[in-house]
DNA sequence: CGTGAGACAATACCAAGGGA
DNA sequence: TCCCTTGGTATTGTCTCACG
């Protein structure tokens, strides 16, 4: 038998004929009038190259083939009945779903402490998982599923994504505390004398550089690294700056927490999620409990 | 035991729909 | 437009069973 030729169709016709014994009521229950069923069962037979029934004084009983048959035809047919026949709804307290959320290292700290907290008592057997890759991976994550949500500060998604804001978040600057000439004040002029780390994966420092550009002005950036928490070690145990948003900074120890001496809006976080994804009760859920938490 | 009626599967033929 | 597939109606073939 070829499986790429063979015609679906014909899987019912033969449980249907093996539940009844007999073409006629078997037609009636597939909906099909008896010529059309005996001619169903004719294709089925030389799919097979078996007679799968033979009329009996009982009835159209299977033979040994059919008999072997039925259990995985049965089987196929109860699977794609349950995967057509899956609820719209989403159920939190039942369901046992992995959700992968796209997440810089900031976003991990302040989103994920509130939201699984949420997520448990809702839904006690679902999974989260933060993903951390860079950038130019999100679109292509989101897109084939492998992500469901990504949050942060994205500009760059925008064809085919949703976006809803969750929170604002503004930068600020983090010296270590006996620095030998940053203080409480943080003048412009302190900000530029400064040597500074950059972090690759956040908008900070691109707007850092904006406004700097925007003055013709130039700062020293000496250190570029990946991660956040990444910078605010290297600053506690140096002389250098970096700017972060106000939330990176959270658990930082042993550091100034600074205003930034330039004119830079604040990161607006959103949550994203790609087209395929916006009618997925599973996914609505999800972004529903993270628009209700409280960042603030 | 032969025969006719009824039930049921199979076949003949036609129409509709989809793909090349 | 043609060809193929599928399903419809009409019909035939086969089997069983009751009855004389």
């Amino acid at each position: 038998m070829n499986i790429k030729t063979f015609d679906l169709n014909l899987l019912r016709v033969f449980d249907a004929i093996y539940a009844e014994r007999n073409v006629s009521r078997a037609a009636s229950v597939a909906g099909l009038s008896q010529p059309a069923m005996s001619n169903a069962l004719l294709r089925l037979r030389k799919a097979c190259s078996d007679a799968l029934f033979v009329r009996t004084t009982g009835g159209m009983e299977p033979t040994a083939l059919a008999d072997e048959l039925i259990g995985p035809v049965r089987q196929a047919l109860a699977i794609l009945q349950q995967s057509l026949e899956r609820p719209n709804g989403f159920e939190p307290k039942a369901s046992e779903r992995t959700f992968k959320i796209l997440l810089s290292d900031a976003g991990e700290g302040i989103v994920l402490p509130r939201l699984i907290s949420a997520v448990l008592r809702e839904a006690p057997h679902v999974r989260i998982e933060a993903l951390r890759r860079p950038n130019d991976q999100y679109q292509q994550l989101l897109q084939s599923g492998e992500a469901d949500l990504a949050i942060g500060n994205l500009a760059f998604l925008k064809s085919g994504f949703y976006q809803q804001r969750l929170f604002g978040d503004p930068y600020c600057c983090l010296a270590r505390k006996r620095h030998p000439f940053i203080g409480p004040g943080f003048p412009l002029q302190a900000f530029l004398t400064a040597q500074h780390v950059a972090v690759a994966t956040g908008n900070a420092d691109d707007l850092v550089e904006r406004a700097l550009s925007k003055m013709r002005a130039k700062r020293d950036v000496i250190l570029r690294v990946t991660h956040y928490h990444v910078a605010a070690d290297v600053v506690e145990r140096s002389n250098l700056v970096v700017t972060v948003p106000r939330n990176a900074a959270r658990n930082a120890r042993g550091v100034q927490i600074l205003p930034v001496p330039l004119s830079i809006p604040a990161a607006d976080v959103r949550q994203f999620w790609h087209r395929r994804a916006h009618k997925d009760p599973a996914n609505q859920w999800l972004r529903g409990t993270l628009a209700k938490l409280a960042f603030d």
